[in-house]
DNA sequence: TTCCATAGTTCGGGAATGTTGAACTATCCT
DNA sequence: AGGATAGTTCAACATTCCCGAACTATGGAA
């Protein structure tokens, strides 16, 4: 066999994290365009961690949790580390925050 | 012929433009989320009276900016209001920024 | 008035994205 | 080991996006 199958490269140990300077503000935006997605967000505030299961309403299949997420990651907004078997999610709010000063709070203020 | 080809139907005389009520936090920052129509957004801020053509970087094919120009009046971002054979486009920031309070000046901030 | 140039919309099909069930990996607990 | 739990990856389908071509509409020139 010469080549391997490649499952979960750079994903169950090494999470990518982008450097914010790589974000753009097209992508942040789009990132919190989606009120799944903003739902994530709005409840990493109340509760700090959040794994893939308490992120999202429950019913939501877990590949498009895992989705959303990988899109929060990619924009900057959310850190995962392994902690065990689960994925614990927390908001990159000081990185973000210096990147993009002001969005996250102002969008999070209107998010009713 | 019993039935009357409908081209234009509230399109050429009747633009439709939302009440901000109506429009979602997703849908405005979807709306925000495209290189495109931040640079259009960014440009009415500088000359607040924009026609299709003047909106977009040259070479945008025209359907394209049309298209551009319907998300962003969706979203209440844009009224547009006929003018001889052109469109005027311009910003709705008063009723934008009463719906979403500090959305557009946090995110035209962040567009340098 | 007829013709032509300009301004923008609509349509259709291909490209790119998003969604989600099924199969899989990984880890912990008996 | 075996099972349960947590989440990823894959693949197929669905939706959305992009843009050329055809069209409507208006204004101005011949």
């Amino acid at each position: 066999m010469e080549t391997t199958k490649c499952f979960y490269i750079g994903a169950m140990d090494r999470l990518v994290h982008p450097d914010l300077k790589d974000v753009s503000l097209a992508a942040a935006l789009h990132a919190l365009a989606d009120p799944v997605r903003l739902d994530i967000v709005a409840k990493l505030v109340e509760c700090p961690c959040l794994n893939a299961s308490t992120a999202c309403a429950q019913g939501t299949p877990k590949s498009t949790i895992s989705n959303h997420l990988n899109v929060l990651r990619a924009a900057g907004l959310i850190e995962t580390s392994v902690e065990g078997r689960e994925r614990i999610n927390r908001l990159r709010c000081t990185d973000f925050d210096a990147r993009f000063p002001g969005l996250l709070a102002t969008v999070l203020a209107n998010k009713a």
